[in-house]
DNA sequence: GTATATTTGTACGTATGTATA
DNA sequence: TTATACATACGTACAAATATA
C-alpha cells in the first residue's frame, strides 16, 4: 500500500490531513478497536513529517474520542463500550458538557468524552445514553 | 496584584498550573464572559515561562469550554447562552459525544463543546439541553 | 532485580503563514 | 503598509512511564 499523500501546499494543514487519513482508517475497520497505531517517530517517518505534526493529528483524534493515548504505550484505537440507560423522568432535564479536570479522574473519563449531568449527578457520555421512560408500558 | 507562583519543580506541569490559574480567574469572575485574556506573548512573559506552554494551557481550557480563540483575536472567556429545551419523547433516547470537524463546521459548534444526539438529529449541547415531557402537565 | 531501549509528555526555541487591527 | 495575534511546522532536549533484554 502506498502512503497517503501528504502535502505542506494543499491549503490543509498537515496535521488536519493526516488525521484525516488516520480517522478514515479506523472509521473504515481498517484500524480497528483496540488495536495500536504507530508510535508517534514512525508515523512522522512514515508522512514524512515532524513529531509535532503528528501529535497535533493525534490530539485532534482524542479530541474526537476516536483513541486514547497513555505515556509509555502507543495510541489506541478506543474500543467504545455499550450505552447503559439511564431513565429521564417526566418533567426533569439533562444537558452535556465537558468534564473538569476534577471530574475526569473522579469518574475515569477519557479525553474527547463529555459528561451528561443530570440532577447535579455525572455520567460520563460513553458509557451512558439517556432514556425518557414510557410510563404506559413502563420501559 | 502579584503573579501567581508557575514552578517548574513542583510536580504537576507548568501548563497545568496556568491553566489552573486561569481556570480560576474564570470561575471564580475575574474574567467575566467576553472578556479578552492577555496575548499569548504577554502570558509567556508574565508568567515567565516559553509560548508553547501557554498555548496548552489554553487549549485544555478551550477543551473545556471555558475559552473560544480565534486566529487573529486574543482569547476571549466563553459567554455561555441559554440551553433551549428540547423535548425527549417517551420511549425515545439521547446521547452525548463529540462532534466529527464536518459537524462543527456544519452545526457552528466550538472547541470543547459536545453534542447531544436524539433520532440521528444533532443538538450543539452548549445551546441545547434535553427535557422529558411530563405528559399529565403537558410541559 | 537491574539496566537499556522505547514511547509519550513537557518545555524550550525558531521560522513562517494567515487573519485582524 | 505596518503591527499584532494566533496557527502551523520544524527542531532540540529532557522527564516519566512502560517494555524488554
Amino acid at each position: 500500500m502506498v502512503t497517503p499523500v501528504v502535502s505542506l501546499h494543499g491549503g490543509t494543514p498537515v496535521y488536519r490531513q493526516i488525521a484525516t487519513v488516520l480517522r478514515g482508517r479506523i472509521l473504515q475497520g481498517a484500524l480497528a478497536p483496540g488495536v495500536e497505531l504507530a508510535s508517534e517517530q514512525d508515523l512522522a517517518s512514515q508522512f514524512g513529517v515532524g513529531r509535532d505534526s503528528v501529535r497535533d493529528a493525534l490530539a485532534l483524534l482524542r479530541g474526537e474520542g476516536l483513541i486514547e493515548t497513555r505515556r509509555g504505550f502507543k495510541s489506541r484505537v478506543r474500543d467504545l463500550p455499550e450505552r447503559q440507560r439511564v431513565v429521564l423522568r417526566p418533567g426533569k432535564s439533562a444537558y452535556s458538557r465537558m468534564p473538569t479536570p476534577e471530574e475526569r479522574v473522579e469518574y475515569d473519563v477519557s479525553e474527547g468524552v463529555p459528561v451528561i449531568i443530570i440532577d447535579g449527578v455525572v455520567y460520563p457520555a460513553d458509557r451512558f445514553e439517556i432514556y425518557a421512560e414510557d410510563r404506559d408500558t413502563g420501559r
